[in-house]
DNA sequence: TGCGATTGGATCGTGCGCGATTATTTTAAG
DNA sequence: CTTAAAATAATCGCGCACGATCCAATCGCA
């Protein structure tokens, strides 16, 4: 006679999804004081790192970037806008696009943004190396849920 | 002479926190319409999920299993008791607490669920020991990040 | 027994993130 | 040249997720 079933096969801990959402509100919770010395969001600053990597972009080439949409970045772009961060204009070769340029403000922004990464890969416990590995690896698998 | 320097050696690839921020997005647009069926949300289910593993427990402890807090779980509980889920009551030898527990409907919806764990790790195309692996790893890391 | 400190949960305000819908412009077709 | 179809972004509504705050119940300790 074997011991009574478990009420559920279900484990939470063996999850990769959870281990997934957990983590990224473990990375929320760290940022989050770091982003407040300057005054941004953690989906702000991944707009912003877009934008120094490259200026003058469309809204949609921003979201093809981050995997997000105009609906969740337009708001969010008004806020950086009314913060002097970001200039948003129609182009006018195509007035359907609205075209993001950093200010002046948004540009100097990056001299502080650059003491963050290595705030952050200090409190993960990882080398280099094993940051890398582990990008990379959860990379392709959003790639995989992405089809 | 070198090459003129990029405008930016933030490299949004490089980040770690993005690839665990936008797989975390990528699963919950695979969930989605999985979970339409049961009619769940994603952090709902993960709520069942730990009832489905042990019933009859308050607020704070399933708090503590998601990394949730009570601002954040007392709404969504709300929403799953008048979707006929679950019960909330106040225990009666400590008043401060409310005890979660399943319904007949919600444990009958753990059959229902089963389906979903297989569907999605074929969507991650990770063999069993990859995703156990990547799970532990993430799990580690989420660790390291809470402290 | 009494009373300050702690705890557990609820409430409020802000900011994503998405599906669905709408409006406008551009492009394509006849 | 006119009309249909597609692309692009904005708008609206809902559900998390969190920090700050509040309140009631309980605990600690004299």
């Amino acid at each position: 006679m074997t011991a009574p079933a478990p009420p559920s096969d279900l484990k939470l801990d063996d999850f990769l999804c959870f281990a997934v959402y957990s983590a990224s509100h473990a990375f929320n919770r760290l940022y989050k004081p770091l982003l407040d010395e300057l005054g941004l969001t953690y989906p702000q600053y991944l707009v912003m790192v877009t934008l120094w990597e490259r200026d003058d972009r469309t809204v949609g080439e921003i979201g093809e970037r981050l995997f997000l949409e105009s609906n969740t970045l337009t708001p969010l772009l008004k806020r950086m806008e009314a913060a002097g961060l970001v200039s948003r204009s129609r182009d006018p070769a195509d007035e359907r696009q609205v075209r993001l340029r950093l200010t002046d403000e948004g540009r100097a922004l990056l001299d502080k943004a650059r003491q963050v990464p290595p705030c952050v890969l200090e409190a993960t416990n990882l080398s280099s190396e094993e940051a890398r590995s582990l990008t990379d690896q959860i990379g392709a698998l959003r790639t995989a849920l992405s089809r």
